[in-house]
DNA sequence: TGTACATCAGTGAACGCGCGTTCACTGATGTAC
DNA sequence: TGTACATCAGTGAACGCGCGTTCACTGATGTAC
């Protein structure tokens, strides 16, 4: 059956974003096409009108998420309304929150290993949808030049991220916290009072 | 047939570092046991006279991954004999070299975020090996205690395995370059000369 | 020392399942007249 | 305004492949006598 204008558009978003968390959350080999349509009241044949394969979908819901949480680090306190300064995106990056809720949280801790097995075309959505999630946060960072907060930027969302993976490999749970600790504490100390 | 004594040992050790080394470069899904054997000039139908199951590959596989890195790092620069210097370690680790060569480096870089989606099985012998990995590094960082000694390796660690995965990830060689230079004098800077 | 038997690392066919992708079909809406 | 036709988002069965795991079998070495 034929569906009014605009439907279309708002099936491939809502498949956008419901493959975006679950690509966070179990990763692209977890991820089944026929179950994410089924979450969505739709069957998996209908899926191919919407995407040329699971790569796209992947390089879309990365770039979806990165948006997500560029505007969710840098609009508030992951829940509240208020923050914005860099020491509170800092703080709910490496929340014991985020750290639990990887299917909501930052695609870079959750994919990035993933993301450089991937082929070229995805890896070029990736840098796109990253220039945009970091550009947000660089007016926040030190540094004189343009150039220099980019710099800084990417040492403290890598830096973050990486703690924020380590965190959720880690089975014991005082080591969990000692890491977000330690790192929220660190990356405070380097960026913030300055 | 049966084998000359201790022979099981050395083939379970070969199966281990050739595991270790594809699972880091193409993560757990991209490794086929079939495949992996056929390498060894083996067939598949042996490995299950030495794992349990393919997680329990993955787990040894890791934990190898990291004493061996581990090994390399604090021993030279890489290839060479000398360093042994937290400098030379950073350098090493965040090298071009290293970046490019995921399957011969480290597995936190290469795996984290898929080791947080592992059974706890798994992440009970990462942490354990994770501790070694970190034990020979934290002598070599600065901190009165050695609680604050061990907290600056787990910063140091995730963040620089943080930046590798990120520049990985990138498409673009310039920003790829930009993270590891900048995250390069960035830890350098925070660790080394205090 | 020599002989018969047990062991078990390794073989290779087969099983079973999950999953990405394809395809013929449906039928409500949009469009041409 | 009304009617006939074309479109195409969505359906659901089917295909094909890869791969983890199982299993009956082999035969050289170790062990018991």
């Amino acid at each position: 059956m034929r569906y009014p204008a605009h439907r279309k558009q708002e099936t491939h978003k809502r498949i956008v974003g419901a493959a975006s968390r679950r690509f966070r959350g179990r990763g692209g080999e977890g991820v089944a096409i026929a179950d994410l349509m089924r979450e969505l009241k739709l069957t998996h044949g209908g899926f191919y009108r919407h995407f040329d394969s699971k790569e796209q979908l992947f390089a879309e819901a990365v770039a979806k998420g990165l948006e997500e949480v560029a505007a969710k680090l840098t609009r508030s306190g992951y829940e509240g309304e208020a923050p914005r300064s860099l020491k509170a995106i800092i703080e709910t990056y490496l929340s014991p929150e985020h750290c639990a809720n990887p299917a909501e949280g930052c695609p870079v801790a959750a994919l990035a290993s993933e993301i450089a097995r991937h082929p070229r075309a995805v890896r070029i959505l990736f840098d796109r949808a990253l220039r945009n999630y970091t550009k947000g946060i660089a007016k926040l960072l030190p540094g004189e030049t343009e150039s220099e907060r980019q710099r800084n930027v990417l040492v403290l969302l890598s830096g973050m991220a990486g703690a924020l993976s380590m965190a959720r490999a880690v089975a014991d749970e005082d080591v969990r916290k000692k890491i977000l600790q330690a790192a929220k504490e660190f990356y405070i100390n380097a960026f913030c009072s300055k």
